[in-house]
DNA sequence: CGCAAAAAGTGGTCTGACCACGATGCCTTT
DNA sequence: AAAGGCATCGTGGTCAGACCACTTTTTGCG
């Protein structure tokens, strides 16, 4: 149960104590973790080691640091990195494919738990947004992702669509209709209507899945 | 178009140059990039801004490093994004609470995936065996999860399958038939007797989703 | 020629020193 | 007393140098 395993890296080390601390306070985005200073020394580290835990978060996009004010916890929603990352494996076509399909089957998901638990109210109001506004892709499904009460579902699908955008280019022109049958499909609680409609009339699939 | 911005931070510059060198020297997994004190002398700064780009890119998994040998890049596929991120937003109590919904929603992807792409021969040896062997829900569905071809959904399974051991007792008493029978209808390539079996014989849920 | 010891190279860590910047508070000026 | 300006302090950003632990390479002896 103990850490510090003799072999591991200081920098892990603090990164999970880090975590850990965060949890212990209740630390929420916004909030000012401890200087690099004090850490180093409520460690009994060096503060270069503190240092490349925290550079490593910021990087992930975890936290923020701001020169002369400190260092804060950030919300994971708008990690930036992931354009980098996506950058970085931009050459793996076995992660790209995998990235579509998977970001599919996620939105199917959340269009089941919508299915199943959404209130006639919230379909309502979505429709009126998808029918009044010019909307694209991607803000119509991060709604899908939000109206599905299903919290670690929509982050995962942030996830996933944060790498799809960094990975593919933005999706072709957006047949309105589509989606306004989809919502229909929603509010008739009709899965396989709303299934057919989503893969072939919003994803343009032959096949399923 | 040209980077080093004055305000940006030195790691940054540093994480972009070595992506810019890794796609110039054509560098691939398992390849060395040059020492840390090597770097630092030919992008003229010090080895610890050095050091913070590749913790952080080593947090990241894009290389690993070992002591006395030097730096190496990794294999993409092994990216440590999703773990690590998990780790820092799954102890969200409210997320807790979505976890073992996620995680069926998960397993029936998997099982979408199978039917829709799995050969009749990876069905058989599977179907092999689960009949032979004492089994447990857990290995069960890592088959599962790695007999589909998607090896991003795979990774999202292990991760969030993790987590749900952490917190939940594990499964009761596991009824060998319904297995079988749900390797049944994956050869038959039957979607909804698929999830009828999954949702009703193993995982006791009246409704779906 | 073979093998063990020495040297060199590499990542891991700590310390101390500056710098640049933001926030704070004291002090002068009005 | 209030308003503005300046010194101070705390913060992150960076660098240099020093060890340590470990691996690889070279050296040199038998």
């Amino acid at each position: 149960m103990i850490h510090s395993n003799p072999s591991s890296k200081i920098y892990l080390d603090i990164v999970e104590k880090l975590r850990n601390m965060i949890e212990a306070d209740g630390l929420l985005p916004g909030d000012r973790i401890p200087s690099e200073r004090e850490l180093a020394e409520r460690l009994n580290v060096g503060r270069s080691s503190v240092r490349e835990a925290l550079r490593a978060l910021e990087l992930l996009g975890l936290i923020e640091t701001r020169r002369g004010e400190g260092t804060f916890i950030k919300d994971f929603q708008e990690h930036r990195l992931v354009e980098l990352l996506g950058a970085f494996f931009l050459q793996n076509p076995q992660i790209q494919s995998n990235l579509l399909e998977t970001k599919y089957l996620i939105e199917m998901d959340c269009i089941r738990t919508i299915i199943a638990y959404c209130s006639e109210a919230d379909l309502d109001i979505l429709l009126k947004w998808a029918a009044q506004s010019g909307f694209d892709d991607e803000s119509f499904f991060q709604k899908i992702a939000e109206l599905n009460r299903n919290k670690l579902l929509e982050r995962i699908w942030r996830i996933i669509n944060s790498y799809a955008k960094a990975s593919y280019a933005p999706a072709q022109a957006i047949p309105l209709e589509g989606y306004i049958n989809l919502i229909q499909a929603l509010k008739e609680r009709n899965e396989n209507k709303a299934r057919s409609i989503y893969y072939h009339s919003i994803r343009k699939l032959s096949t399923d899945t």
